[in-house]
DNA sequence: CTTGACTCCGTACTGCGGTACGTAGCGTAC
DNA sequence: GTACGCTACGTACCGCAGTACGGAGTCAAG
């Protein structure tokens, strides 16, 4: 049956059933209408948004956001052009808040690359290292506060290139893991798959600002060796 | 003067009077003992303090976490390493974060030149593109994409049959849940019930509608074994 | 010595994202 | 056929991280 009770939709979204309800009277998902006797009927659709809007909300998006993001797929006769301008403004939304957390990511690194990691805590630099940045944020807090970077990505389309290597030295899905997050933070890449089973990353890239030298650098810098392939 | 008034040290630390009476209440920072006469004095290091935890709130710990962190920094007996596991939880964390929004951005990108600012607009990958993450417990799962089978299916009153299963093949909790899935979407079933730990499904299903067999077809296209219970 | 800004302290309120609770009404199992 | 559990719906409440407000006391300048 397409029709799930309420609580199986909760069940099979991992949320509860009260937020389900809460979603409806939110807007956020539509509420079956109510049969003259029995229960409402959730389909699968339902169910997948609810995962979306849980997905999305752990990625930092509110509930007020992520309604607009799918109003921008459940709209299909509104105003074409009035959807691509909402769109465009979400991913510079998404832009903005990527840049936040490398950001927060630098921010952590540093961190942990001064703390010794043994010792007494009254040696742990983490109090004063990050009262410290907070002085280097001050400085470079109007670069990244002033969106003067919005003019570089106009429609939000630049040339991207897929580059593959071959990696040596990975023993476990968490390796492959490693080496997209060390991937997806050099400046430039916009997408990094690596496959522990294929011992190969594919990268998806702006070879102007990220070549790929600094990708292979990337890689090496987790201890994995990067051979580049032809294409 | 050495003790700065509330205002004063609001203002060096960059926040409201409010807060730095709201983190006095928090037990985040100490409060100054109240003199019989006059106001309170606040000196560099509480100024320091709050510093910190704006800091720290910003890279995406909450009051309370910030409030352990203190802690530890003030305990002798505590190791710098719990220090540093924290801050590298919390960055990978962050990276999973960046890496869920480029997914989300690559899918505003494609909505966005799929439109070209006139037409109409029917398929949005946002959806797909975040909730496509979160499906790693069985690959083999079918995606949402066959949903063509869409039967109406009148609310007459029918006789409904529990019917159970011993299940071979789940490794976790969302192995249930993809099999609740899986048999809530055959026509004819009313409610599905998986649990782990039994290795079990009981299904509650008119007959007529779907057989025992296309009950347990279902369960197996997800790649687990299933054999019907006598009753 | 009055005026205006600041402080002290408690309590209340905000917005967000849910949870819980209570009272009906359904519906399946024993 | 009744007990139990689920559903529908409305309203109330929760934790988080503050913010606002109100009345009384304090201080420093004019």
């Amino acid at each position: 049956m397409q029709g799930l009770t309420i609580s199986l939709a909760a069940k099979a979204a991992s949320v509860n059933v009260e937020t389900i309800r809460f979603y409806e009277r939110r807007g956020l998902i539509a509420r079956p209408p109510t049969p003259s006797q029995g229960y409402r009927e959730y389909d699968l659709e339902t169910v997948e948004r609810v995962r979306f809007i849980r997905q999305a909300q752990e990625i930092g998006f509110s509930l007020r956001e992520i309604q607009e993001l799918l109003a921008l797929c459940t709209d299909p006769l509104a105003d074409c052009a009035d959807v691509r301008t909402r769109a465009i403004a979400k991913l510079d939304n998404v832009n903005a808040k990527i840049r936040q957390l490398q950001h927060v990511q630098t921010a952590l690194e540093t961190l942990i690359s001064a703390c010794p990691g043994k010792g007494a805590v009254e040696y742990c630099s983490i109090l004063g290292e990050v009262t410290a940045q907070e002085m280097d944020c001050r400085k470079s807090q109007p670069a990244s506060g002033n969106r003067g970077s919005k003019q570089e990505r106009k429609q939000g389309i630049e040339p991207m290139k897929t580059k593959e290597f071959s990696i040596d030295g990975m023993h476990c899905d968490g390796c492959a893991n490693t080496i997209e997050a060390l991937l997806s933070r050099v400046p430039g890449v916009r997408k990094a798959e690596v496959s522990f089973g294929e011992k190969r990353a594919r990268v998806l890239h702006d070879p102007n600002a990220a070549s790929d030298a600094d990708l292979a650098a990337a890689i090496e810098k987790g201890g994995f060796k990067a051979k580049p392939n032809e294409e």
